[in-house]
DNA sequence: GTAAAATGTTAGAATAGACTAACAAAATTT
DNA sequence: AAATTTTGTTAGTCTATTCTAACATTTTAC
């Protein structure tokens, strides 16, 4: 049995290797919000439950148990936020707060359910893939808008945050997934970017945002 | 604020009152599946947060504060019953398990956005009342089947009892809310009936399923 | 290649929620 | 009304999850 306290844990684990490869009990605490003693005694439990190869100042790992049960908890979680999107009407900025709650529930029937009256969809409203239901990902590996040069023109496949804050700021900008970006001049300055795109010309988008944007060719 | 336990608790005391009006902390305790001085000392502390009123030695009663609180969660667990039925097509003894515990998802958007989507309904799947947004609820006096005469002609209105394996029974025999029933005979020695409705004739229930059924003439 | 800084670990304490054992009060039986 | 049974309370323990303070190791800087 893995508690809702573990199965956070799992996440966090699952989502910090994915972007750092590595995991440190510092980034892992803060990603978190809690203490370094406390993630550091959560690592040996989740260790001796075979969740997490733990050894003295080593990187953290998750064992394929590990990844199996943060990949089936982040298919819950991409399924709640497309179900509410697409069947309830929410916007994309107001589902991850509630979707971080309801990945927790215990029934699978509730999940399978939400995927076969989505279609089984393969991405969730924010472009992340949904994991099967081996919790396995695919790991697609986009380009963020910052790698991008002048006169290139890409696809918004995907956001790398899903802040209602965040989204609400691409939202104020018309700012939708599949939208083709046209990158007029980057501001060497400070890497901030004039795009058009859609209905909107000229706007301007600081190399915070546009690092925080996925996009393809 | 309120733990998820303290809301398990607040819920437990608001049904025993409306089956029995005052609630004492043995049935307090066997309704949760827990021992006695852990009911004890959760009244306390819901005592100290002017959700119940405690007096050694006495009846529970919930406070105004109390009642409104716990109504608010039967009104999120009813309400999501009625949208797992009527939304996503689960059968109406698939629905209390997943209710128990998306009841304490801490989001009004997403209970007001069910609500919409269902079109404000007043009933849950089982016939029973959904509490208003202030947590009120109707309490509608129906008759248990067992009150019932030789002759009578009355209409299924709500089932006590939402265990799967008290609905199966019922599914079993094709009997839904709102049979128009007619008691064909009762058992004098085990008071079993003998009914019929729709395409059922000469059905008998026992008495211990009729008295979950609820009736109205 | 030490010294300083960053990172990781251990030990001990706090809170929530559950338990058992022992005791106290109230209700019921005879 | 005294004895018995049921019900309620108190005290102390346990586990999960968090914390702070102190100490240890590794990494980085000079």
């Amino acid at each position: 049995m893995v508690s809702l306290t573990e199965e956070n844990y799992l996440k966090a684990l699952l989502s910090l290797a994915k972007e750092k490869g590595e995991v440190n009990v510092t980034d892992l605490s803060k990603h978190l919000g809690i203490k370094m003693p406390t993630a550091n005694s959560m690592m040996k439990k989740l260790a001796e439950k075979k969740l997490v190869v733990y050894e003295s100042y080593k990187p953290l790992r998750l064992t394929e148990k590990g990844k199996k049960t943060a990949g089936l908890i982040i298919r819950k979680h991409r399924l709640t936020e497309m179900f509410l999107v697409d069947k309830m009407g929410f916007g994309w900025e107001q589902v991850h707060e509630i979707a971080e709650q309801i990945e927790h529930i215990h029934s699978q029937d509730f999940f399978e359910k939400m995927d076969e009256l989505l279609g089984y969809p393969k991405f969730d409203p924010h472009g992340s893939p949904i994991p099967d239901k081996n919790g396995k990902m695919e790991w697609i590996s986009y380009q963020t808008l910052t790698h991008c040069n002048v006169g290139d023109v890409v696809h918004l496949a995907a956001v790398t945050n899903s802040s209602a804050e965040f989204l609400k700021f691409l939202n104020a900008r018309e700012l939708k997934l599949g939208a083709r970006l046209r990158i007029l001049a980057i501001e060497s300055f400070d890497k901030s970017m004039t795009i058009t795109y859609d209905g909107r010309s000229d706007e301007v988008l600081s190399a915070l945002v546009c690092e925080k944007l996925l996009v393809t060719l």
